[in-house]
DNA sequence: CTGAAAGCGCTAACAC
DNA sequence: GTGTTAGCGCTTTCAG
């Protein structure tokens, strides 16, 4: 591979021009400036990028660490970041912790040696000294999908526990009382805690409880979700609020297939609103999230912290219910009795 | 941050010695290793990988250029491609083309740029000049979701071509012959085209001709599949192949919208079997990829030849046909005509 | 406007 | 076994 060196000798100048043509900075005559370009063409000249970032102590890379790619949710997210990333110039480093807790510390350490210039996390739960390294090596980073006041490192995202308070009102003010959980798994995961956390509390402020049987844990998989939804059907509920959309998916495919009216016999909700939610039918009601901003946000706030040598900015993003046929009318509320008027108390 | 110099310094060896340690080669008394990695703990050390690839000239990095994510399939490989690097100790590097061609060649630089040992690409369909530059700086390189004998690089994957062979051989055991093409957009895309080629290809043998006005093209998306449905029901189908199953999924989602009864009048198939395929009711007919198996191959394939200093094998993966809920007999067949018998002809 | 030279942090001979 | 030293390819003062 030709070096600079080698299209300093072709091009007869020192390499301390080839640099300036090459990084456009400093002042270059326009013939030098061609001479080198020819000779970068002609030798077909990479510049290393090793070396590069050594010397400029900086690598002009972005890094990610992330749950899983399975899930359209993250996908969607992190190809967001990456293009909003390659805009900017910089390439995009991945890691996926594939739900292992022990790989997480371990990716984050190999981040900070590649020495990516911000990283982006999924979530705040992260163990205590993940955030110590991070801070310890001046890596800007930032936590996404959640947005926490009290968050040690900035976030960009929504406020899980809150987003559940127009999907608790919506089934409220439709009658419901009996309402089941089909909620993600809590462990190391503070999005899927928020949600089950906002879900409870929405639901006691209406003088409504949610016993723990009614809440079941389930890994975000059709197949899992389908089996999960019986257990719950077990328990009477006359709704069914998801940890996200794929379960909620699971759960509309499992009730339909078992001869459900949805929503007559029961009301579906999901989380994520993924581009097959609005397609199926009836089309699920879920909670919108914007994933390809949060993605872009969270690349934009890096490199400018990075560029300007300041600290990165939170961002709250704002999610929304978006009501489709999935959800309707408590069929066991007779239709004379009043029903419930929110107008007055929905309001957050 | 730390560096080697510190670390040595505060264990009262050489950075040679600290060198060893790190990397467990050479011999270090055992005392002496310990002092080391103690040292490295107090000032919580982190190796400069840069500094490393520079010395090495290895980088220890994997990368990757694919189309999306947000297709599954992709995302689904990719998840895998990356944990096999990480099994072995690589950092994962990734580009989304954003199916923009001119991204390409430039992307290829970037990564050639920072070194990747070794590099994954979708298809054989790439300008000669990314080859060209690939060779000339020894990045090995592997073309994935393909395999084709006259491929310039190696190739990792499944003939696409001939994965439709069963297809079609199973469609016309059902008695269709008015087959339409649901296809995905051909340009810069030898996956799309060969397997629209394999579907043209063995109709004919069959002895059926399929008019250009039968095939439509369609982006990778429900909400495009869906629009165009439309201009191949005109067209008087019996039966749909579709260019990949999200296609297929707006296309079955459509045709139940419609009120079409699906197998019973009008027969469609996928191609991937994305986990959404089986649960869907009807549950999608399609045919199988193994998109992790084709991650993890082709992630070993460059780790070995990188390693061991040797050439990419190619690795021919095989697909097969799925026969679920969306296909069903021609129902413009007699039934007391004769079917077509296609136990003789139908072996590949 | 351009060149010379030092140094980024690490590894690999080669001495000792 | 362990230390010394010379780069790896690039950028950046500092002279000129």
């Amino acid at each position: 591979m030709p070096k600079q060196t080698d299209v300093a000798k072709l091009a007869g100048v020192s390499t301390a021009t080839v640099s300036r043509v090459i990084n456009a900075r400093g002042v270059v005559t326009e013939e030098v400036r061609q001479r080198v370009q020819s000779a970068i063409d002609a030798l077909q000249y990479v510049p290393h990028a090793s070396a590069r970032a050594l010397a400029l102590q900086r690598s002009g890379t972005l890094g990610a660490i992330i749950p899983t790619l399975n899930n359209a949710i993250f996908a969607e997210g992190i190809n967001a970041f990456e293009r909003a990333a390659q805009l900017r110039g910089y390439t995009f480093i991945l890691a996926v912790s594939h739900e292992e807790r022990e790989q997480h510390a371990e990716q984050v350490i190999r981040m900070i040696e590649r020495g990516v210039d911000g990283l982006l996390l999924v979530g705040n739960d992260h163990e205590p000294v993940v955030f110590e390294r991070l801070e310890k090596a001046a890596v800007r980073h930032v936590c996404t999908w959640a947005f926490d006041e009290g968050a040690r490192a900035p976030n960009i995202g929504f406020d899980n526990a809150n987003a559940m308070h127009e999907v608790v009102d919506h089934l409220v003010s439709l009658g419901h009382r009996d309402i089941g959980v089909l909620a993600g798994i809590a462990a190391h995961n503070d999005r899927a805690r928020e949600r089950v956390h906002g879900i409870v509390k929405r639901l006691n402020y209406h003088g409504i409880a949610l016993p723990a049987s009614r809440i079941v844990e389930v890994a975000y998989s059709l197949r899992d979700s389908r089996r999960a939804f019986w257990q719950l059907i077990d328990h009477d509920v006359s709704a069914i609020i998801c940890g996200n959309d794929v379960i909620a998916q699971g759960a509309l495919l499992e009730a339909l297939k078992m001869g459900l009216s949805i929503p007559g016999d029961l009301s579906i909700i999901g989380f994520d609103d993924l581009e097959l939610s609005a397609e199926l039918y009836p089309a699920l009601t879920t909670v919108h999230v914007n994933a390809q901003r949060m993605g872009e946000r969270a690349a934009g706030a890096l490199i400018d912290a990075v560029e300007n040598k300041t600290h990165v900015l939170s961002q709250q993003l704002d999610t929304h219910l978006v009501v489709r046929g999935t959800t309707g009318l408590c069929k066991e509320i007779d239709a004379n009795s009043p029903t419930i008027d929110l107008a007055d108390r929905a309001t957050v």
